[in-house]
RNA sequence: GGCCCGGUGGCAGAGUGGCUAUGCAGAGGACUGCAAAUCCUUGUACGUCGGUUCGAUUCCGGCCCGGGCCUCCA
């Protein structure tokens, strides 16, 4: 099967094919961390990851190489530290274990790497010296400048001319800018801002150089797979493409850019003044992880995203379900033992849907029949065969990979396992009336019971 | 103002030039001591006006509505 992908570069769907099967390279733009992630940042962490996964099912673990940086060095990050009177490495440091924390707990794997900009001033050093050369940028007054009109093809990618940006600019153009669509590649540091010495003085690197630096130096200059949000094609991405083509002239950066749309909250863009923005880890004080990334999956990711917190109510009562079925392979070995017959297929429906430029709907309709068929299995091979197959499935979205019991229970609750003992013991008797009583008494705390052919089960409903 | 994206049943959300996903919620039924789960049945949706076509929700155009981007927000 293949694999199609919507290149932002062409504004079309199309085969992917990478520059080496051997090892297939993808660079996904990080957070800039200044602060706790919020669920739109989440979107793309999730997307990608389903995205990485798949390369790797397809050509094999350690034939992908999958890049997500960390921008640690920011203006933002410098205003924050600022007001919280917090110093900068305090507050990175804590917002990127607040990253890696959100992240894991919305099923994400790790990148295979995770640069850091500091890490890479250097490079970034480097990619300005040979863009100077070049003639691609300039030096003004301490800053360095990316020369926008010495690079014909600057707008490709986000589908604007200089014209229209020059008309539409809003701020006010520096004076040391040759040109008003110009843009800073390196800037000058006060002696309180973070700063590196470079040839043209103290200073910091501007926003999109790093990006440029941290690919090439782990990727190469020419990789498969450039990914982020749609708000960063301009001038994230576009001044990305200026950059690294310009530095290197004969060879093609990103072949194909990978954007997922934006996310609204509750009807509305985010913002804190509304009441509907949401950090991750608020969120999670709430819900699983699990059910954000299914809420977060159940849209396409290049279609607008309108999280709701009912929509991750409803996430989660579809994983009730997905989770009910998986619950099936326990109550089958605990009863008859049967054929040891664990073989099973990857649903084809769902790799094909996910091979189609990411259709995570369509392969989760697949995931619901997958568990349909769980629960016709009339044998526990049956059983077997078909819960594994929906286990598989939902691993290649990141999903159903955790116990039964423990979605539905958690750790477990000694006071409730005594109560459905004595309830046991009283329908045992046929004094229903008590059984009744221990019902509601944990129907009041969220607890439902399930009397099955295979015993008394409970679950958290909540 | 410029550029771009979208408007699908109560809600969420795929998809297709004719056979009308999937889920959540609702209704009826089977099953169940009760309940839950599961199964069965059920609801005839594609913003609007034109055009192309034997036939359009699906293609084309106008309009209306919503959203995004336009120098540092994923």
């Amino acid at each position: 099967m293949t694999l199609h992908l919507h290149n932002t570069y062409t504004r079309q769907k199309e085969l992917f094919e990478p520059i080496d099967p051997a090892n297939v390279r993808m660079y996904v733009c990080g957070p800039t961390v200044y602060d706790d992630i919020h669920i739109g940042n989440a979107r793309p962490l999730v997307i990608f990851d389903v995205l990485a996964q798949l390369l790797r099912q397809k050509y094999g673990i350690g034939h992908v190489t999958y890049v997500r940086n960390i921008t640690d060095v920011d203006d933002k990050i410098i205003e924050r530290a600022a007001e919280n009177g917090e110093d900068i490495d305090a507050l990175t440091a804590r917002t990127t274990e607040n990253f890696h924390t959100a992240a894991a707990a919305v099923g994400c794997v790790a990148p295979d790497i995770e640069p850091r900009a500091t890490d890479h001033i250097a490079q970034m050093i480097a990619l300005m010296q040979n863009l100077i050369a070049k003639e691609h940028a300039y030096e003004a007054e301490g800053h360095v400048l990316f020369h926008v009109p010495s690079m014909p093809e600057y707008g490709k990618l986000s589908g604007r001319n200089r014209d229209e940006m020059i008309a539409g600019a809003r701020v006010e153009v520096a004076p040391y800018k040759r040109d008003p669509s110009d843009f800073v590649l390196w800037k000058p540091s006060s002696d309180e801002q973070p700063g590196w010495d470079s040839p043209w003085g103290r200073g910091r690197p501007g926003w999109h150089l790093e990006c440029s630096a941290m690919s090439e130096e782990h990727l190469g200059r020419s990789f498969d797979i450039h990914g982020g949000g749609v708000d960063l094609v301009f001038p994230h991405h576009e001044n990305e493409i200026a950059q690294s083509l310009c530095a290197h002239p004969d060879e093609s950066f990103a072949r194909y850019w990978v954007h997922n749309g934006y996310l609204m909250s509750e009807g509305e863009k985010m913002s804190k003044s509304l009441g509907n923005f949401y950090t991750v880890t608020g969120l999670l004080d709430e819900f699983p992880g699990e059910a954000l990334r299914l809420a977060l999956l159940k849209s396409h990711y290049r279609q607008p995203l309108d999280f709701s917190k009912d929509g991750v109510r409803e996430a989660r009562q579809e994983l009730n379900r997905f989770y009910r079925a998986l619950g099936m392979r326990t109550a089958a070995l605990e009863g008859e033992v049967g054929p040891k017959d664990t073989s099973y297929v990857v649903p084809a429906d769902v790799v094909a849907a996910l091979q189609d430029d990411l259709n995570t709907p369509l392969a989760i309709a697949g995931l619901h029949v997958a568990a349909d068929a769980v629960f016709a299995a009339e044998t526990p091979a049956d059983v077997l065969r078909t819960t594994g197959a929906l286990k598989a499935a939902g691993r290649f979205l990141g999903l159903l990979q955790t116990d039964p019991e423990v979605w539905f229970q958690g750790d477990g609750d000694a006071a409730i396992d005594a109560l459905i003992a004595e309830r046991i013991a009283a329908r045992g008797a046929k004094d229903f009336a008590r059984a009744d009583e221990i019902r509601d008494e944990l129907t009041a705390k969220g607890v439902v019971l399930e009397d099955g052919a295979g015993g008394t089960t409970w679950r958290r409903e909540g």
